[in-house]
DNA sequence: CGAGATAGTAACCGAACGGTGACATATTGT
DNA sequence: ACAATATGTCACCGTTCGGTTACTATCTCG
């Protein structure tokens, strides 16, 4: 995915994190962060220097684009994880089913 | 190119700098930045949140790839520059020309 | 050699960040 | 309905960041 703002990177970390059936204490934990952070980071509140990284590539033309590495869901080689069909929901909707009033 | 470390974020800014041309002063006051946290991303100290960003992405198994948009030297239609060869030299050696002793 | 330009470094300081802990809300399963 | 899980939000606070302003060193050019 080219990633433009911040935005884009918290939309791509959100949708990776659920597809791998990850929640945020997992992944918070996992990375050596607290779980505030990964939701700012999701919600794509730019931090002061991921703000700058991103002008000054964007000063220098320089594209961005994150991949994940394989296809859809491949936990670490040997934890299986089985996401079934509920995490792939949650993928697509990133959780709208709030309530809808 | 593939960025794994603050330090490949670094060398890969400072080399499209020089392709293009640029001083320090001048990327700086293009992104909206100093020279002083130019320098320190240049040289791969990594900032507190690039950190995190790094160990996060990673965490989830996602690469991140660089690329210039225009192969060499493209400045912002307006703007020739005309980039001569001393700065293609600059961009091979990175400023080893220093002492040599 | 001297002037100018570029890059590395240091100290200072206000502002923002990031972690912790608690609470509210929403969804799911029993 | 209730408990459990997951996410969003808030206040507090120590730490660190990033900008400013010097100063130094190196290289280039006249």
């Amino acid at each position: 995915m080219r990633i433009r703002t911040a935005t884009d990177l918290g939309a791509f970390i959100r949708e990776r994190r659920t597809t791998l059936g990850l929640d945020q204490i997992s992944l918070a934990k996992k990375a050596g962060t607290s779980r505030k952070w990964l939701v700012e980071v999701e919600q794509g509140k730019p931090g002061a220097e991921i703000g700058l990284i991103l002008r000054t590539l964007k000063s220098l033309e320089i594209s961005i684009d994150l991949e994940a590495d394989s296809s859809v869901a491949t936990p670490p080689p040997g934890k299986p994880k089985a996401p079934d069909i509920n995490s792939v929901l949650d993928s697509l909707k990133t959780r709208p089913l709030k309530k809808q009033i």
